[in-house]
DNA sequence: CGCGCTTCTGAGCCTTTTCTGAGATCTCCG
DNA sequence: CGGAGATCTCAGAAAAGGCTCAGAAGCGCG
């Protein structure tokens, strides 16, 4: 599971409760905390006073409409970044809520997949590189090269660690043998036992447990 | 000086000279000043070691391609806004375009207008006139060119200081390579090492914990 | 012109990282 | 159990990366 306290909180503005049901479900299954508003007014007022890292805005909305929303959010200084859903994609549509203060602009109807995705790139802008790996209980941030642990606290890696500890996380429960590990992350001409000292310098830094020696075979990561 | 002058600066990266061309051309008349590269190798070249506010880079390129560009750029800590246009419009390239680190993604044909209102919407937070930029606990007096400490303390900084630490102030804890911090700052003809000396500066002005190094990987603030 | 501030260079020193290799320890299997 | 091979641990050398700072050169101002 991730850890509850860093969800990233996002407000939907939707009125169509059959939409957003299903949208809230979806976002809360990608571990997104939700709140929902199902006309502009209500969105105005969270939007004002909650903190939220990413919002959605249908641009049709009842007694405040979408834009309107966007701007008067805009004009009071919040700049969380907005996505806008609507039904009208014509190319002024797309132009106008762009220019409105939107950071992107999907048109109706969408595929899941592609809103997942682009709420991610707008996430990730924020967080400014909490682009991460799952670590098992941990997570690797590929930006800053360092493993978060549940705590919050933050270990530094070396690139060496960092690239071998990466590559260990693309594949975990995969068993990376040593020479894959050795061509990917080291230069040919080191030593055979290049490998072994990183893994180690791993398991000094994150405990025994990060990496796991199959006997014979290689290294795996992600088996508790 | 006020940067009114300044540009904003577009890296684009499209194989076809004659879209190429006139996007480049567009761009212009928009006022934004234009670097272009024709493939992904020499696109890699200048988006490490320029100062740019926004890239816009084509999925299908020679040499290296798109997204592998956008990759290489991820991993070296490149964090500028990026757009990727492409030929390529299902789903999941849309989805994998974003998830290389797009920040947003363009199918062709599109139209002007629309590239033009997404590229605002890239660009618009970095040209955002705020008076103060947050330092951590401090905070950058922009107008003044100061430095305020939490107890109101002001300390002034140099042209170049106050440039470097506005640069690193744009996106705190982000990692600022020092190429980028070098090319965006500092003359091309400076010295490898100016920026180096100019940190020592700005830690010897407000203290060793403003500026955190990451070996390997550059500098960065806000991280406490 | 002289003064003080700023900018830049480069050299020397310090810290971190990378890599080697050798002995200690473990695992598997007969 | 015992031995061969695999793995772990770690000290220390070399290289890379970073820090510090003195001094030269430039700029603006009285």
């Amino acid at each position: 599971m991730h850890d509850g306290a860093n969800k990233p909180r996002v407000l939907l503005v939707e009125d169509d409760r059959e939409l957003a049901g299903m949208l809230a479900e979806l976002l809360a299954d990608e571990g997104y905390e939700i709140d929902a508003a199902h006309d502009g007014q209500r969105g105005l007022h969270l939007g004002l006073t909650g903190r939220y890292d990413v919002m959605i805005i249908d641009r049709r909305l009842p007694v405040l409409d979408g834009l309107e929303l966007l701007r008067r959010l805009r004009a009071r200084a919040v700049t969380t970044r907005v996505l806008v859903l609507s039904a009208l994609g014509e190319l002024a549509d797309r132009v106008g809520g762009l220019d409105a203060g939107a950071d992107d602009y999907l048109v109706k109807p969408f595929e899941a997949e592609e809103l997942l995705a682009r709420l991610r790139a707008l996430s990730r802008r924020d967080l400014e590189g909490a682009e991460c790996l799952p670590l098992g209980a941990a997570a690797l941030d590929l930006r800053r090269h360092e493993v978060v642990l549940p705590r919050g606290e933050r270990i530094t890696l070396s690139g060496r660690e960092f690239e071998l500890l990466r590559t260990l996380a693309q594949r975990p429960k995969a068993i990376h043998p040593r020479a894959v590990l050795r061509t990917r992350v080291f230069a040919d001409s080191t030593g055979e036992s290049i490998v072994d000292t990183y893994v180690y310098y791993l398991r000094r830094k994150l405990g025994r447990d990060v990496v796991r020696t199959v006997h014979g075979l290689g290294y795996q990561i992600g088996v508790v």
